[in-house]
RNA sequence: GGGCCCGUAGCUCAGCCAGGAUAGAGCGUCGGCCUUCGGAGCCGGAGGCCGCGGGUUCGAAUCCCGCCGGGCCCGCCA
């Protein structure tokens, strides 16, 4: 494998063997890319480190230690800074070998981690009694995305769905089915129509009246207890999922997996939970104080009320447990749907269907915004007393709140605050669907004016959007609370996913236009731009690792803009199909074909669509 | 009362974890590039006490402490 972190870890290994020499022992030595391009392509402040025990300054330091590191001067070159930075340039011969792999994978080629594992990630779980909204979609991007990411680094990766079936946000909606008399059908879309008419109502109407809360009461109970209610509530959430799996599917995600939540509550889950707990001593029943007649968890939360009935962070609990295989499977698993990649989504059964589909996983993540950050901290403290080999990641991200400008758009009306939190009962929020046809019309707009040619433009316009959609939302860090607007969200120029898109559409279209004719190369010989672009294609496995070490993907959606950015200045600057020198013609199309490889790679990777043409 | 996150250009954000070389993008703005392998592009200009104060250090946007501003969480609820 010849890539730019190879390189890396191969001169970091050397620059530590050489410090050894010293006698001193090292950390924090910084081997990686430097603040400015034109410094180099690898640097490291080992120098500088040093300094302080050898008492010489850093360039003094650096002029001996560049002496003693060995690296391979055919791929490597290296320059000693006057501050005492030591800094690194790959070699053209290096961008000829790099090419050359490339060309002969027809694609960047494997790129997997050292340890295999089993991986189960839960994304979206949203209450089954409404739309998605862009908040949720923030959700089901990052899972998808990390999904995807896990997937390309060679993990064997199952995909989770929670349906929280017997929650009170559903219990609402059953109430205003079968008391308020709304109908079980509409024309509108099934899951707009039970979110943002049904369900809104009637949460409304139960805050208001005694008699409607006692039957929200009992439907409650129903659900729990899976009798007649139960039955007759299950095909209506049936239906709601399926449309919301529609919307997650058009956003390029997918699933395995659908776990019920009734499923765990009918099959007794929670009790084998609960004596698990019990066994490793990590709830204790409580005999005074204000928790008296509990059972508490680590000290901290109660898990059991004094009238013996559980909490909803039990269900949290067992639900993470059950991943880890810290508690028995015994469901059955049956298809529930096929999905638009082809694969089949299964669904928990407690009755028929087949046995231990699913293997416990190594590494179980779950996507969740910060609001639930201290809640899935303390099941990840108790998984960890449960067994210490097992990993529970959480991923939280920072909420996604509706610009001002926006939220006035949907209460149609003045609003006072600057950012308005969305919010699925009081019907403050933008969904998902609507989001994707605006920027669809948008696009559509565009290719009539600049492509009317094109074939199939409502399908490209979809894919522009996705692209749209995705980028925005996996691009700021997690920490970060999105404000949503309207008016930014339909600009599909600059740091966007489109922009994307295009480089690789013109990389295609000089590609066919060449009739693919690439052949391995014997030399090279690069400007100032082909160099750049080669050095942002090399770094793409570095980006990759660093993006499942730091469980961030803001630095690779970054990386990939630079490349796409690499690659529309190449494209600026030369030209390649009327270039009269032929072997630089020939090099050139090399390079256009795998720009191609690359970056089709890395677009797969953020679930950003592929478009030959737009 | 306790805790978490954010504060970098007019706006939206990278950079902070692993301190180091002139703090970078996008949008907007002003100007340039149609003799176009497709302009959803490229090039240039203007625009920064990196929230404030202190500390550590030869060196701080980055680490530590305090404050200010914004957002959020903390029930035997779900």
């Amino acid at each position: 494998m010849i890539s730019y972190l190879t390189e890396l870890n191969k001169l970091s290994e050397s620059i530590n063997k050489a410090i050894k020499e010293y006698g001193i022992a090292t950390s924090a030595i910084y081997v990686g890319e430097p603040t400015e391009t034109s410094f180099g392509d690898i640097t490291t402040n080992a120098a500088f480190v040093l300094s302080k025990t050898l008492r010489k300054s850093p360039y003094e330091v650096a002029k001996d230690l560049i002496e003693k590191i060995e690296f391979s001067e055919e791929d490597i070159a290296v320059e000693l800074h006057s501050s005492g930075f030591i800094n690194f340039r790959l070699t053209d011969l290096f961008y000829l070998k790099f090419l050359n792999q490339i060309i002969k994978n027809q694609g960047y080629g494997k790129i997997t981690v050292p340890e295999k594992k089993k991986i189960i990630i839960e994304h979206t779980s949203v209450n089954p009694n409404k739309a998605l909204h862009v908040g949720h979609a923030r959700n089901v991007v990052l899972g998808d995305t990390f999904y995807r990411l896990f997937k390309r680094l060679g993990h064997q990766v199952t995909v989770l769905n929670y349906i929280d079936d017997t929650g009170v946000q559903v219990a609402d909606l059953i109430v205003g089915f079968k008391y308020l008399g709304y109908p079980l059908e509409s024309d509108e879309k099934y899951d707009h129509y039970c979110g943002d008419v049904v369900y809104v109502n009637a949460n409304k109407a139960i805050e208001e009246s005694e008699a409607l809360k006692k039957k929200r009461g009992e439907v409650l109970k129903d659900l729990e207890q899976g009798g007649e209610i139960y039955r007759y509530a299950r095909p209506i959430i049936e239906k709601i999922v399926k449309e919301q799996l529609k919307s997650a599917w058009n956003i390029g995600a997918r699933y395995d997996l659908l776990n019920w939540e009734s499923h765990f509550v009918h099959g007794g889950y929670w009790k084998k939970m609960f004596e698990v707990l019990k066994e490793k001593g990590l709830i204790k029943f409580v005999t005074e104080g204000k928790h008296k007649n509990c059972w508490v968890l680590l000290d901290k939360k109660v898990l059991v009320r004094s009238d013996g009935t559980a909490v909803y962070t039990a269900k949290d609990l067992t639900y993470a447990a059950w991943k880890l295989g810290l508690i028995p499977d015994e469901f059955y698993y049956s298809v529930f749907t096929k999905q638009p990649d082809g694969s089949e989504l299964y669904s928990t059964s407690l009755d028929g269907g087949l046995k231990g589909l699913y293997k416990p996983a190594d590494e179980a993540y779950i996507l969740i915004d910060q609001r639930q950050l201290p809640l899935q901290n303390l099941i990840k403290d108790a998984l960890k007393a449960l067994s210490a080999s097992k990993d529970y990641k959480v991923i939280a991200y920072g909420l996604v709140a509706l610009s001002k400008n926006t939220a006035e758009k949907i209460v149609k009306g003045k609003v006072e605050k600057e950012i308005v939190h969305m919010s699925g009962r009081s019907g403050i929020y933008y969904n998902l669907d609507d989001l994707m046809e605006a920027i669809k019309q948008v696009a559509l707009k565009l290719i009539n004016e600049r492509n009317p040619t094109l074939p199939e433009k409502e399908e490209v316009a979809s894919k522009i959007a996705v692209a749209a959609i995705r980028y925005s939302l996996m691009r700021p860090d997690l920490d970060k609370q999105i404000v949503f607007d309207i008016n930014d969200a339909l600009k599909l120029e600059g740091d966007t996913g489109p922009y994307i898109q295009y480089t690789y559409a013109r990389a295609s279209k000089i590609l066919e236009k060449s009739n693919n004719e690439v052949s391995l190369l014997n030399q090279i010989k690069l400007s100032e731009e082909e160099k750049r672009l080669l050095l942002q294609m090399s770094k793409y496995d570095y980006y990759l690792f660093k993006a499942y070490s730091s469980t961030s993907v803001t630095a690779l959606a970054n990386y990939v803009h630079e490349l796409a950015f690499a690659f529309n200045v190449f494209y600026e600057k030369k030209r390649v199909l009327d270039e009269k020198d032929s072997e630089l013609k020939k090099m050139r199309i090399a390079l256009v074909y795998a720009y191609k490889q690359i970056i089709l790679d890395a677009m797969n990777v953020l679930g950003l669509p592929e478009l030959k043409e737009l």
